[in-house]
DNA sequence: AATAGTTTTGCAAATGTTTTCATTTTTGAC
DNA sequence: GTCAAAAATGAAAACATTTGCAAAACTATT
């Protein structure tokens, strides 16, 4: 089974023309005669013939490929930003070369390094913190980035996304309005997690602003997902002193709290309000529907990928990103401290 | 700024050697001296130099890409099965292209073909159901490929998955011998999307054999949406002839099911019982937790991603894939029709 | 029918690597 | 210090394309 496969050679035999006109007609079809393009169509089709970008990304043509490097795909926000961006990137005739470094930043220079080595032609990244050699690395190269989720003024490079600083403000605020003092916090580890970090000092200078704080021990940290949440959040009210509120650090985290009141019977926003932020696919719905700020991550997928097209054809690196507000959705499982 | 990126000569030249030796460096260190090899990482560091994948490409070299298209990533479950495919294969030195095809047989197909002409090493599909284009296509090329998330003996590729139609069957199963008779059925669309086709089947079947059918007028198509599932689901009890229970195509379905039924005031499993099908990140500790049929995402994956490695290297076309068996997980949401 | 212009095609060089083979350098034994 | 063997290196061909340039083939005009 070892026929080798057909080459541009093999087909410009098969339809009697040159290497040449096969590359034009693939590339530039309105320099040959339509009747010559028939005759090749027909023997690329007879041959199989693919074309071999490898081949032709080495003359320096652009190889349609965008790098996004994101900490994990199983995540129900980063899926919604996914699949946001690679569909508008698609549609620009661009596909994707995905790869996840499970928040490890070392692990995210090497796939970014292999990214260049395939020569993507631009490379999406994800939040603002990265290390230093993986700014200097995109720096050197001069490859078109974005960064996606997080928006700040003075980063070092395009980004496209929201200020989860002010998200976190908004929420803390919300929560602090109703007259809540006992407050505690969910969130998932901050380190390698810019968007994390600026969430949860948001919320605290928003208590600060009103002489709370956070008790040590009601700052609670869990893994993304809805399980640890839901244990640390019922270990949390099994003590007979209780918050009367707990604002988590994204959907998923509030989602694992609501289950955990649930389950032990305490009455959301009765006794304790829950906030998440994000608002996921699924928090409008959930019942009581989900208090939360909401990030666009379709949104700020489309505009990114409008960006990075528009950074890599046309060289301009005036572009500069842009912010995508986030905005405080009251809706019932937060309400007014007893 | 038109600095042209160093290449291998340039390289070369800066530690005084010749293109040769540096491309042992790389790709055979132990043939070159140690002394050579440092001189050589100074002049790549000095440059920053990045290898061009594309050129080696060329020659026959594998690239160490992986081509995965997949109806969406917006799935909870594509995500979690994207997630352990990525990891397991990015483990073995592997890349993958993504590309997401909304359900449409027509792009898969353009995208398949793109794929090749990135000279993917080998290629993953979601499901056994591709146009005979695709099919063709694959196999002209004969680019390793396996099909994820459904097993079938017969398929025309190696298929790593589970048995939808079993998952159907086990769960319609359950239902009947709880003793319920009014069933309705909430199923996303079938077009496209064997998966979802067999599970129904499974359940149809299962019910026939106690000569039980679903009624046409609770047979319920939903886009995947825990929110389309609610609306619809809320429209399905206002009536005053309710079913006792309600079969949901996979757990997000069954999510907004649950969720509709909360708002209504419905008791579950007393008034209805619920089931899902994926058991999905946070149906166990949903409240009440779900009863639903595992398909274990991450297994699939990281099965399949041994698979295709095995197929790249090996080229032994001889491996059939492996079903991997789905289990039912009896929890609160189902009980005994009163 | 000859000419000038235009369209189509082919030739050959170029692209950034790898690899085979030959050549040079080093090593170790005497 | 010589010699053979082993190790390290370099020159050039090969890989699958694209492209600039020139040649060839058509068209239209006279």
């Amino acid at each position: 089974m070892k026929e080798k496969k057909a080459d541009i050679i093999a087909v410009a035999k098969a339809a009697r023309v040159s290497a040449s006109t096969v590359s034009r007609s693939f590339n530039h079809p309105e320099l040959v005669k339509a009747a010559t393009r028939k005759k090749i169509d027909v023997a690329v089709r007879r041959l199989g013939y693919i074309r071999n970008r490898a081949a032709q990304t080495i003359h320096g043509i652009r190889g349609g490929t965008i790098g996004l490097i994101v900490p994990t795909v199983d995540h129900a926000i980063f899926a919604e930003l996914i699949q946001s961006f690679s569909e508008n990137v698609e549609e620009q005739g661009f596909t994707i070369l995905l790869a996840s470094h499970g928040y490890r930043l070392e692990r995210e220079y090497a796939i970014a390094r292999k990214m260049l080595e395939h020569r993507v032609d631009g490379m999406a990244l994800i939040g603002l913190e990265h290390s230093d050699d993986t700014y200097g690395l995109l720096q050197q190269q001069n490859t078109p980035t974005v960064l996606l989720w997080n928006y700040s003024d003075d980063a070092p490079m395009p980004c496209v996304g929201s200020d989860n600083y002010l998200a976190g403000h908004l929420i803390g605020e919300h929560v602090v309005r109703l007259g809540h003092r006992s407050i505690a916090a969910v969130f998932p580890p901050i380190s390698g997690n810019d968007r994390a970090l600026q969430r949860l000092s948001g919320v605290e200078d928003a208590l600060a602003a009103r002489g709370l704080k956070i008790a040590e021990s009601w700052r609670l940290e869990t893994p993304y997902s809805v399980s640890a949440a839901k244990e640390k959040v019922a270990g949390l009210i099994s003590f007979p002193r209780r918050p009367t509120a707990i604002i988590c650090g994204n959907d998923v985290l509030a989602w694992g709290a609501l289950h955990a009141l649930r389950r032990a019977g305490v009455s959301v926003p009765g006794d304790v309000t829950i906030t998440g932020i994000g608002d996921f696919h699924g928090s409008k719905d959930f019942e009581p529907s989900l208090t939360t700020v909401r990030i666009p991550a379709r949104t700020i997928g489309s505009k990114a990928a409008r960006l990075i097209v528009t950074l890599i054809s046309k060289e301009s690196d005036s572009e500069s990103g842009e912010l995508v507000s986030p905005e405080l959705l009251m809706r019932s499982t937060s309400g007014p401290v007893r």
